[in-house]
Parts: structure tokens; C-alpha cells; sequence
DNA sequence: TTAATTATGGTGATTTTTACCATAATTGTC
DNA sequence: GACAATTATGGTAAAAATCACCATAATTAA
């Protein structure tokens, strides 16, 4: 498809001033929390392809025709990963000139936009796709936060911004019941809470009867005993309870 | 450009799943607020040219060859409106198929994508730019957000999450100071929060005491009188003293 | 001079947060 | 089977924050 020469407006910007044609792909921070091993995780596959081959990135993919933005990154993450329950929502695009290699340096080639999303999955669930190794990935790893390898593109970027983004998500949404098992303890709920927001994010008891009192955490009756101590109530989460407490902190940090 | 084919990894899909092109826009959700007359403005253009035509919209346009999103964004507003003090901040992408009546039924032609944006302008400095109304535009206006006419392509849900993320953001953050006067009174502060979050969304005395108690409002010293009444305090914001406040929440509503 | 108006700085009741502590119910050990 | 260790649970009291007011100060308008 040939430049088409801007309307004709701008005299002295008229013969450079073209529009851009772009690719546009997405980009997937995909967290898990294990709350056994209490580790914050991200799930990073190692190209096979140039550019960036054999560097670690972000699941990604480009956005076919007829396919929403939001279809592609579910794509981009069912090619990797199984699994049922997970919650998924658009992060930020990033779209600079010269972010992607594949740009001519002319500045008149494609460019291409990333629109990135933020994906948080159950733990317990999640399989590898051996198939996705396939798909232009050498290998599929979990990765803790803290610990992340050099990445390809500006991907360390979105990390941190998706990283934000959760955090801040976990104190304002319902997410962490998204992908806890349907029947939970107090503790499990904590020790999820403590994963992404850090140490001292709060007491535990008081954790406790704060959650309590908000009152869309039903107790099932059963119990659960894992190894020492007393058993432990196992509660479900009520969605129509927790209606009245949308948009509002339920913890603060 | 011809249409590359995906690498044929996934057979049952290699004769249809081709990328799409896109053509970037960006779409900018101006706001200013009103103090005295207590409205919260949106700033429309009356469409001239199809599609759409003669219908209201956004301010927006197609991003250029070297051109990064946000000045994109920033030029979408300075050909509208001359301004010294705002505030912008990316909003949402949206970029379905079928989003824009450009875009061929068959699919294959160029899919239009949107980056939204928001800006908070100062309403006393914002003058609209006769020129601008040449550059695609019939007319230029600010409207009030309870009172919008019907607009062109989904230019209304992109208007309600600028609206939200105002909102919120005026929760979090101190953009109300990026287009206050220097010097305002807590008054004028109270206006400014009440127009956008609504009557009642906090008492004046208590809203005052809360306010000065953070300490990143300065007493200039200087006194104002408007009409009858006592005068006011002059106070300026000190944006060193605000620090420790960044992501904490200023109001509850 | 007096009334109306706006700004300011309180107060006390109520609620929420915070830092703890005591007890209950289980497992593991001697 | 007694006892320690362990984990869950349900409290308490002090401190802090929120909330609904109210009294007074300093100006303009009549």
C-alpha cells in the first residue's frame, strides 16, 4: 500500500509528513503467585527467532485480521499456557518510533505498536503447552520477579509497568479469588496478599478480621488440616456480597 | 505492501490467519473544569469530513512517520487549543475490527486502531486556535460531560473511561495543582474537586482541615477578597512536600 | 450601624486502624 | 498418654482518622 501525502494543510511540513503504517502485536505479562514457595512469577519464553533470538521475552504475538486486541492476547497466552480461571486486562501501549529492529531505519517501513496486557493465572492450574515451544519459542520458564534475566525489546518496561499494575489491582479487585482455588483459607488469601504486596503489608489477625468483617467471604464449614496446628475454616468467595465494595480498598499497604 | 503469510506453524489456520495492518490514531479526551460556573468541559470538534461528517467527536489524529504516541497526542491538542499548563496520560487502546467504517467489510483492508489519551487543561489559560477549525474541523467546542451530543465512531465509551480515570485520578494524585493558578485558595481547590467528583463527596471544614494537616500546601501569605465574605488565604503547592504522598489517596469520596 | 456573607479554626462523638494477647484445636515427640 | 510445638481464631485497648457539626473572624452590602 503506497504513503498517502497528508491533507494538504501543513505547507512547510507537506512533502515529510506522512502517515505511519504499523504492525500491531501484543504483549502478555502473565503472573502466577505460589504461594507454597511464596514466590511472585512470570512467565517468559526464549525466542528462536530474530530479532532478539535466544533472548528471554514476553509472550507476544501480532494481531491477525479480524481478531480484537484482546482475542490475540488470550491467543498469546493459551499458546503457552493451559489453564481455566485467570483474569486478563489491557495494560498499556507503547508505540515509539524505533522500538521494534524490525523498523527501517529510514523511518518509512512498518512500525510497530505493542499493545501489552496484564494476565494473572492459577498456580495450581497452569500446564506448559509443549506444543508452544513450537511457536517461534525455544523454551517456556516461570520466572520470580526478582530474578528476571536481560529481555528483548522494551520488555523490562512493560514488566514493571504491569507489575504496578497488579499490585495496585490486588488492594482495589477481587483479582486474588479469580485464581485461588474456589475453597480457601484465611491463610492461603494472606500469604497470596503478602506474596505480591511484600512483607508487613499488613498483620495477620488483623488481616483477618478486617476480611471478615467485609462480609463477601462465606465459611464453608469445612476444615483443612496441613500438618501442626489447628484446622483451618476453608471460605469461599461471595461475588453479589462483595457488589457494594467495588472500587474501594480492602487493603491498605 | 503485500500481505506475508503467517509462518505456518498452525496448518488447519495457514490459508486464512494473515496480520493485519493498521493505520494508529490517536483520540484525546480534553477536560477543563469550570470553577466558577462549577462544570466539568469536554472539548468536541464538529466533524467536517467523512466519515462522520457533521457529527461531534473527539479531537484525534493519525500518527505520523517518526512520531511518537504522546506527540501525537500532544499535537491533536495543540491544533485545537492553546494552552501552557496540562496534565496528559494515556488512557486505552481500542483497535477491534469494525471500530472504524474506513476499514474494508472484507477484512483485509487497513484496520484502524485508537490510543486514547486524557489531558487536563487549565480552563482560565485554554484559548481554542482559530486555525484549528481549518484543520479538519467545522467547529470547536467545550461541552458539558453531562450534556454530550451524539458522537462519532466510539468516541462516547471512550469518553466515559477518560471520565472515570479523571476521577480517580484527581483521588490519587495532585493534577489538580497542574492547572490551578499558582496561587489559588482552598476554595478554589474545593470547587475544582467538588465539579468533577460531584456534590457532597466531602464536607468544606473537613475537607479543609485534611488538606492543610498533609502539609504540601503553602500559605503565600497573601490574601484575596472575592465579593463579600472574608478574605482567603492565598496558597501555592510544593510539590518536594508532596512527595511521600505519591500513590497514596488525598479525598475519599 | 447592622445584616449578610465567606473564611477559618475548632470540638466531641463515632469509627477505623493498629499492635498486641489469650485461647482453641490440632500434630509430633517422648 | 502427657506435653510441647504449631497454627487458627477471636478478642482487647490505645491511637488515629473520620465525620457532623459549631463559633468566631473579617470582610462587603444595605
Amino acid at each position: 500500500m503506497p504513503k498517502r501525502p497528508l491533507e494538504n494543510n501543513v505547507v512547510s511540513l507537506n512533502h515529510s509528513a506522512q502517515l505511519a503504517d504499523f504492525k500491531v502485536g501484543v504483549d502478555n505479562v502473565i503472573f502466577s503467585v505460589d504461594i507454597e514457595q511464596h514466590r511472585l512469577l512470570i512467565l517468559l519464553i526464549l525466542r528462536q527467532e530474530p530479532p532478539f533470538s535466544d533472548r528471554w521475552s514476553l509472550p507476544g504475538t501480532l494481531v491477525r485480521n479480524g481478531e480484537s486486541l484482546e482475542d490475540a492476547a488470550h491467543r498469546s497466552l493459551s499458546e503457552k499456557v493451559q489453564v481455566q480461571n485467570l483474569y486478563l486486562e489491557q495494560l498499556y501501549s507503547f508505540g515509539g518510533p524505533g522500538r521494534d529492529p524490525r523498523e527501517a531505519p529510514d523511518s518509512f517501513g512498518d512500525r510497530y505498536l505493542s499493545v501489552s496486557y496484564f494476565s494473572l493465572v492459577s498456580h495450581t492450574e497452569a500446564r506448559f503447552i509443549a506444543e508452544g515451544a513450537k511457536k517461534g519459542a525455544k523454551k517456556i520458564a516461570w520466572y520470580e520477579v526478582g530474578q528476571l534475566p536481560e529481555l528483548a525489546f522494551d520488555h523490562r518496561e512493560i514488566i514493571n509497568y504491569g507489575h504496578r499494575r497488579l499490585k495496585n489491582k490486588l488492594e482495589y479487585s477481587p483479582i486474588a479469588f479469580e485464581v485461588l482455588p474456589q475453597r480457601f483459607t484465611l491463610n492461603d488469601l494472606y500469604q497470596f496478599y503478602e506474596t505480591v504486596l511484600g512483607q508487613n503489608f499488613s498483620d495477620y489477625s488483623n488481616f483477618r478480621t478486617r476480611l471478615l468483617k467485609l462480609g463477601f467471604l462465606l465459611d464453608t464449614g469445612h476444615k483443612v488440616s496441613r500438618g501442626a496446628g489447628r484446622p483451618a475454616s476453608l471460605y469461599r468467595f461471595d461475588a453479589i456480597a462483595f457488589e457494594p465494595f467495588k472500587n474501594r480498598p480492602l487493603v491498605f499497604v
